[in-house]
DNA sequence: GTGCGATGTATCGGTCCGATACATCGCGGC
DNA sequence: GCCGCGATGTATCGGACCGATACATCGCAC
């Protein structure tokens, strides 16, 4: 998952570690708390072993001034590569089981703006079809299970079928929305054309992203 | 989180590892999706290890017919010591950073009938400040780095928002009733009279919950 | 001029998951 | 009669991710 989310933002702009995970946590804030160091430099180091991404040390040109003075120790950038951008795009279109989890599924909905239609409908339906099951599985607790369970216990679990419930209507109005051919929920008036820059494909309009 | 688990519902009633796992999911089933036997089994061992439990192998009495003809693997009931009451009891009263999470909450309100109210309310508090923590830094993204970001990023931040300020709700309606002395929503009108066969402590009186 | 919070890179131990393996039991179908 | 198959049951292993910790630099307020 950290792959995929790593991957999927360096393909917006070239970063470092520090960079990065500020990145994650404003992306992906809505569903985890915020990713740790002891997880992004190790997947960062891994990812460019096998070579979907490259390191390149900032020297920012004054760095032959000092340079074994301080030993200042310079900001490590990172940049896809073309065969990680290929296993972005693998990553992304396939869907596991571990693609309709809570962490799993706000990744990769987090990158829908670079994700296929049918794709996109593939996990939306996969996710609602995981939280009914949940939804199902609370439902049949609250009934027939009840009595076993504490007041403490069941109030959890109601809150639980709460947010079950809530979930499915969001998705279902997200499908919705996708089978007819729209963007979420208001996407911007103007965008660009209207809308014709939702996945990254054609080369030409490659990463389109602002930079002030 | 694991440990204060088991701890819990082993007080409840001596238990095999199977049957565990599935008392987790029903008592936590509104929070995460399934322990797994990769935890549950290495957890166990550990506890059984400092001698927070024992061990019992079942032999049904009817053990001695058949001795090493199948070789016949009982199953392995786990029973609570007198340290592990006391381990459960200072882990339940105790809250760190961790109590406040997603899982770790969920798991302390799980065993609340278990805890005294005066923890409750702490926990309940802490937790509503940590959700309107992760509120503040979605509604700020929201408005302040929202053109940054596509159409279902936004999305996606809008409905972890919506959740936030529905369990903000949830959590105030959840102190109120714990400051006026009643029980969550309804705890069942006989409590005392009807069932107290609720917590194993035989030993009178231990560590009473309710306070009517 | 000095402390202090933000920026920045990095490691280590520990928790938990997912896949996998293997064995038993009861039951329905053939 | 027996065969498969799903539920019950115990167990391990590699890997993902976290939390604590360490350490260094930078800019700025006091």
């Amino acid at each position: 998952m950290l792959e995929l989310a790593i991957l999927g933002l360096l393909q917006e702009a070239p970063m470092h570690g520090y960079e990065l995970r500020k990145e994650l946590t404003a992306k992906l804030g809505a569903i985890r708390a915020a990713i740790s160091y002891g997880s992004l430099y190790p997947t960062l180091r891994r990812l460019q072993a096998v070579g979907w991404i490259t390191e390149a040390a900032e020297t920012p040109a004054t760095a032959e001034e000092v340079p074994a003075l301080t030993s200042r120790r310079g900001r490590v950038v990172y940049t896809i590569t073309a065969e990680g951008k290929e296993r972005f795009a693998q990553l992304i279109a396939q869907a596991g089981p571990e693609t309709y989890d809570d962490t799993g599924f706000g990744v990769h909905f987090a990158f829908f703006a670079r994700t296929d239609q049918a794709t996109r409908l593939r996990i939306l339906e996969g996710r609602r079809r995981k939280i009914e099951e949940r939804r199902e599985g609370l439902r049949d607790v609250l009934g027939r299970a009840a009595e076993r369970l504490d007041a403490y216990t069941l109030e959890l679990q109601r809150h639980g079928l709460d947010a079950c419930e809530r979930e499915v209507r969001w998705l279902e109005e997200l499908i919705a929305n996708e089978r007819s051919g729209r963007a979420p929920t208001v996407p911007e008036p103007g965008t660009a054309g209207g809308r014709r820059d939702d996945n990254s494909p054609p080369p030409p309009g490659e990463s389109r992203k602002e930079r002030p």
